[in-house]
DNA sequence: CATGATATTATGTATGTACATATTACTAAG
DNA sequence: CTTAGTAATATGTACATACATAATATCATG
């Protein structure tokens, strides 16, 4: 066994995934325990450590003390999709990004089953909506419920300029959140907003963000008719 | 300067979100570096880097050599969504799984943008499609095109009982994968598979799956009408 | 003043060592 | 036979150290 050493993280990454790739190492069958992983590729058992880590991470590798490192039985179940600010995926298709605030209102109190899922009773929400388009398209319509709790700012930010998306970003950070996928036939209302005819077919993404416990803010984005969501796997 | 060290990474971890939820780090903001972080939390430098190494996986932080670590501008929301198995999704529910073959036709060759996009012209590919029910109403629709190049076993799975979507998952690993989601209106044919009313907006996600260079299946899942997708950020 | 070589610096990674922790396997007490 | 206690073990993490690498700053040279 006097084959070049893999002396590096990645290295040891790419060897596992070869032999994942060739079955060598099949779905469920346990692989090697580090120490002998380190002692075949030459290298400290924490390079090991690391390269099965960051794959177990992505969800190619099971790990469990004691028990050891198995192949993914349903291996990349994980998808990540970055979630651009509006502004800049528009100014990215090379269009001119436009805002404009459709209506805004103070104290409003949460009402209906997807606020109360999340804002409690007596919470004071400003609602702001609004419309982001492209090259003078309409893009997606956002329509957003802020807590009133999170920020003494808030007050003083009226949305006619920046949108509230952009200004939450910028000011109230988030600890977590959820996002809901879904496609929804487009109303009336909605369907004038984004010049499409009532009916069609949209999709729709909801946000909520929180800090810790609290939520921050409730938003259903309701893009134009032909918008796809791209992800890699 | 005698208060407790911090001497875990995620403990690191957990300080620097604070300072960052805390505006004392603000986005834009370079925070001081690993050495300085290390001797002030009582830490390791390597345990600090850890720590920020992590962030910036997750887009928090952005790093770059000899210029420091900078708090995100636009912490570029990364959601991970978890892709499962459908059967497992549907019997995650507590409902009864069931997988139907609708067709299947063997040496197609690519044609449409959708697949010359991925598959060369003189591919040959496998189509099948299937429904895919959860206590007996229909939950997906799987319209997938295979390339016959990727595996001689083909050939002999007729996907009677089993889905190629398990099937391919067990037999056939794949590098990488795009995945585009989209909101149609639910044609005629379409909605008698899935037992909704012509024009109902409905969920579908495309997915292609690479082996290297290669590509080893398009499918299309058209989902019924309620299904949401969920993720976390 | 432009340019290319060189030093500087912050992050990136590899290593040996040590100990922590979760889980299993085993063992002895009841 | 059951169960509490204990040993064994694979992964998880911390640390000191050393060197690698990318990007910048500086300086000498034409």
């Amino acid at each position: 066994m006097t084959e070049k050493p893999i002396n590096n993280w990645l290295g040891v990454q790419a060897e596992v995934l070869k032999r994942i790739h060739d079955r060598t190492w099949r779905p469920g069958d346990i692989i090697p325990r580090e120490t002998d992983l380190a002692s075949e590729f030459g290298c400290a058992r924490v390079t090991v450590n690391r390269a099965l880590r960051t794959l177990a991470d992505k969800g190619v590798l099971d790990r469990k003390r004691k028990v050891g490192t198995t192949v993914a039985l349903y291996p990349t179940s994980k998808a990540t999709l970055k979630i651009p600010l509006i502004r800049k995926e528009i100014e990215d298709l090379g269009t001119a990004y436009n805002y404009e605030l459709i209506k805004k209102s103070l104290n409003q109190k949460p009402s209906g089953e997807r606020l109360l899922e999340h804002f409690s009773y007596n919470d004071k929400l400003t609602y702001i909506e609004a419309i982001h388009t492209s090259d003078g398209q309409p893009f997606v319509v956002e329509s957003r419920f802020i807590n009133q709790k999170i920020s003494s700012n808030l007050e003083t930010e009226n949305f006619e300029k920046n949108s509230p998306n952009e200004w939450l970003l910028a000011n109230i950070p988030y600890t977590h959140g959820k996002i809901i996928f879904s496609a929804i036939n487009c109303s009336n209302e909605m369907s004038s907003l984004l010049n499409i005819d009532s009916g069609d077919a949209v999709l729709q993404i909801e946000r909520t963000t929180f800090d810790r416990k609290q939520v921050i803010t409730n938003v259903l984005l309701t893009y134009h008719r032909d918008y796809k969501l791209k992800a890699s796997l």
